[in-house]
DNA sequence: CTAATTAAATACCAGCCGGTACAATAAACC
DNA sequence: GGTTTATTGTACCGGCTGGTATTTAATTAG
């Protein structure tokens, strides 16, 4: 939880709160055009002075691999604790797809998930950000895998598809969820197209 | 086909080729982050000076619904006559899918579909390109509900969805598959991805 | 020929961008 | 006290952006 390392050492004591501009840059990226969003517009945002911003991050790609992390932390973690659990396979589907049609931010804008918003511009972003997004998709992948492997065992999935192509699809299927309410499709419909999709996996 | 409208009048003869300058900036739409490319840029690859592009498309608003509209000349509208020809359901079906999932530029690189990637960003794009999208948008929906339509009074669909949500979710199908191509998705992962998904409209 | 008309490209504009030198500041050590 | 160490923010850098003022070139009309 505590992201400002104790460092009890000698100069000027620090007054940036990274977990401050963690919040205020994983928002922005969040709302705004990764593209268009610059460091500059961030230090606005998150009253950190830009030199203040490349003492602790590096670079901007250190900053979106921070956030990257971070969101991991925050956002993706807990359901995949879900996804662990004991919960019946449809059941987990039913969270999924709960879970995947109501991420907003915290209040209006556009939707969806980040780490599947920055994937989609992986090539654009720096390679730090490019690994961890490498990262995060692979451990997504097995998560998916193993949970319907999990399921297969316990007699609840019974469809014959590899575990393998099955993660490969709910990730294809949660992936375009996001991208449609990012786009601004009224959630009950990406609701409705999920339903129909993941309906073959019974 | 004469884009270049015919003005036999008096001034300097024109030497701008707008379709040369349209087939660069698609292209390169098609290929590079949009958000990312400059009218600059554009006019470096396609030999021409910036003031001349701005006399013939305004600004880059106009340049990008110029662009839209030529593609859809260009690659949509064959599709649309497909659809709209008296195919059987279920071939029609496997042609939209190997049109989604072969749809490369010309040569290497990112492919996808040019309209879906910039649906995608249209939020960020200028307000004729926006009416553009839109547009376009609501006539591919209008091609997909009759041609469903059509196929349900010839008893080739069974399957008890309403056209209008069918239409919807061949679209949002057809979305991720270019998404993910665009992202670098192996085009038979995304060809099996769409196999599945559309399984559940026989 | 000159005047009018149209398109050409150079060279520029303000405004951003990512990134950094640098001097001021605030603490701990001696 | 002075020195050392670390963080601060101002003010700057070159480079790129979308967009344009302006001059020059090429044609037709009279």
């Amino acid at each position: 939880m505590n992201s400002n390392t104790v460092k009890p050492v000698r100069g000027r004591p620090k007054t940036l709160d990274r977990d401050h501009v963690l919040d205020v840059a994983m928002d922005s990226y969040w709302k705004d055009n990764i593209g268009n969003l610059s460091l500059n517009e961030i230090c606005r945002r998150s009253g950190v002075s830009k030199p203040g911003l490349y003492r602790e991050f590096s670079n901007e790609d250190g900053l979106m691999k921070a956030v990257l992390i971070r969101y991991q932390e925050q956002v993706l973690e807990p359901v995949q604790q879900m996804l662990n659990s004991d919960v019946p396979f449809r059941e987990a589907l039913d969270n999924l797809i709960s879970f995947a049609t109501s991420v907003n931010c915290h209040d209006e804008s556009p939707n969806g998930c980040l780490f599947i918003k920055m994937r989609e511009s992986r090539v654009h972003l720096g390679k730090e950000t490019q690994a961890q997004i490498d990262f995060l998709e692979k451990q997504g992948l097995v998560f998916f895998k193993k949970w319907v492997e999990r399921s297969k065992t316990k007699g609840e999935f019974s469809v014959d598809m590899s575990s393998e192509f099955v993660a490969t699809y709910i990730d294809a299927q949660l992936s375009n969820a996001s991208t449609q309410l990012a786009r601004g499709v009224a959630p009950e419909t990406v609701k409705k197209i999920l339903l129909v999709a993941f309906s073959v996996l019974e």
